[in-house]
RNA sequence: GUCCCCAUCGUCUAGCCCGGCCCAGGACACCACCCUUUCACGGUGAGAACCGGGGUUCGAAUCCCCGUGGGGACGCCA
């Protein structure tokens, strides 16, 4: 069996929907499982709609996923170019071999081409064998003299010897067009495999670029890790078979394959995402969780956090990693560990502030805290418990005061872990300083 | 309107091709309980589906037909 050749083919439009991510992904996985060759090949056929900077938005994405190409812009390959805008003398050629078909005609100063009337048969390996009869001749060439979409597709696809078409089922009914184009060519068809498409979460219809979570750079932006991303799309269409969900890239490349894909449509889920996101961020190795913090931080310009010691800040994220869903939650989850200006919760106060003794404890809290052992959470949470112990009292009665006096909040990441961070200098700063405001 | 595709819990799905092991399994979400130092994580449990109607068959979620519903395509866009 001769080497699979798969490509993508996105247009630039300054987007790289979630649909082309997933479309784009399942090419790459079919070429990786079969040792094949993955082509990215840009359909900027369409006038001044392209620029440079929306063929970086396409390279940005594919590279954030991981989907590396083996033949297109920026590496190269046998069949290039791959920019459609400047495979002009490819199209002249194979339009004067159509011509000499007989199948071409001009009209309104356009070039169309003759349909065969014929029913086409699409020996589809997801949906099977599916029957279609093109109705009207169509045009292959503008009157301005661009070629169409459907003429550069096949043309580009015979040039490039590309085995298999895997794209979205929206273009199920051009297939018809396209069978039409290979036969009058007299070129092999290539395998053709239709992905079913991916809903929008509410309402009717496909997802679309103005859909909540369709944007790749947008999860990008947020800190997703791109092989949750990828593990979930994966699984939107496709599945090992089983109850097999959360699996290594290297795993799904093994198991991946046409038939396994799904024929129905898919609605997207970002809950379900989300939850995939969690579960890879929580076996995050620390220095790359780090670094995406740390990233992310950046992107939002948190500069107290910034020009914190490095140490310091490592340990802040690390304590918080198990705690948290998405690394975008990270800059207000732990603000309070970067400022003494923190905000406190008045809400949080008046509950916290109503119950017990908390100024007592708080007293009695700082003055144990004033020779306490910082170095691990286990010597602290042995004093907070003696503590407690000596007023008959647990470990409970001085949690929620002493979260809301050094941070402000009800929520957060192990108090203990927290003292220990901060240090005694500053959480006994402030306890006092609270116990202080508090009267 | 015409043509094409699809149809299992709210959602993603396993099972369907090769009918009995399925009064239908898993995951997300939701609810309850447990764990617990808050919040999460985790654990246990609950509720929740074979679109409808006809066939075929001893037997159908699984095969066939018709409805219905959903989706897509019908451009000198891609």
């Amino acid at each position: 069996m001769p080497q699979v050749r798969v490509r993508f083919a996105p247009s630039p439009t300054g987007f790289f929907h979630i649909g082309s991510a997933r479309t784009a992904l399942f090419n790459w996985l079919y070429a990786r499982h079969t040792g094949g060759v993955f082509i990215l090949r840009i359909e900027d056929t369409d006038k001044e709609r392209n620029s440079e900077a929306f063929l970086n938005v396409i390279y940005d994405s594919l590279t954030w996923l991981g989907l590396n190409w083996d033949e297109g812009p920026r590496v190269g390959g046998a069949h290039g170019p791959y920019r459609q805008s400047e495979r002009a003398a490819v199209y002249r050629e194979h339009l004067e071999r159509l011509r000499g078909t007989g199948r071409v005609y001009e009209k309104d100063g356009a070039t169309y081409f003759r349909i065969s009337g014929q029913p086409q048969v699409i020996d589809d390996a997801i949906r099977g064998r599916v029957e279609r009869t093109e109705e009207k001749d169509f045009v292959i060439f503008r009157s301005d003299g661009q070629p169409v979409f459907h003429f550069v597709n096949v043309v580009d696809d015979i040039a490039m010897a590309v085995t298999h078409v895997i794209r979205g089922e929206d273009h199920l009914s051009n297939t018809s067009k396209h069978l039409e184009l290979f036969k009058a060519l007299g070129a092999p068809l290539p395998v053709y495999a239709h992905l079913p498409l991916i809903l929008k979460q509410n309402g009717p219809g496909k997802m679309s670029k103005r859909d909540q979570g369709a944007l790749i750079e947008e999860y990008q932006r947020r800190g997703f890790l791109p092989e949750a991303l990828v593990n979930f799309l994966c699984l939107l269409g496709w599945n090992p078979g089983g109850d097999r969900e959360k699996m290594p890239l290297e795993e799904i490349v093994r198991l991946f394959d046409l038939p396994a894909v799904n024929q129905s449509n898919a609605r997207f889920d970002e809950k379900k995402l989300a939850h995939m996101n969690m579960a890879y961020l929580l076996e995050l190795p620390a220095d790359r969780f780090v670094a995406l913090a740390r990233a992310h931080f950046e992107r939002q310009n948190a500069t107290a956090a910034l020009q914190a010691d490095p140490a310091f800040f490592r340990e802040v994220m690390l304590l918080c990693q198990p705690k948290i869903k998405a690394v975008d939650e990270l800059p207000a989850y732990t603000a309070y560990f970067f400022t003494e200006e923190f905000a406190v919760d008045p809400k949080v106060r008046d509950k916290v502030m109503a119950k017990g003794d908390p100024r007592a404890r708080l007293r009695e809290l700082s003055a144990a805290l004033e020779t306490a052992d910082f170095s691990t959470d286990a010597a602290l949470e042995a004093v907070i418990k003696q503590t407690a112990a000596a007023h008959g009292l647990g470990f409970g009665d001085y949690q929620a005061p002493a979260r809301l006096a050094v941070s402000g909040t009800a929520v957060g990441p192990n108090l203990t872990g927290m003292f220990r961070i901060l240090g005694r200098e500053r959480v006994r700063r402030r306890l006092e300083r609270f116990l202080a405001a508090a009267g």
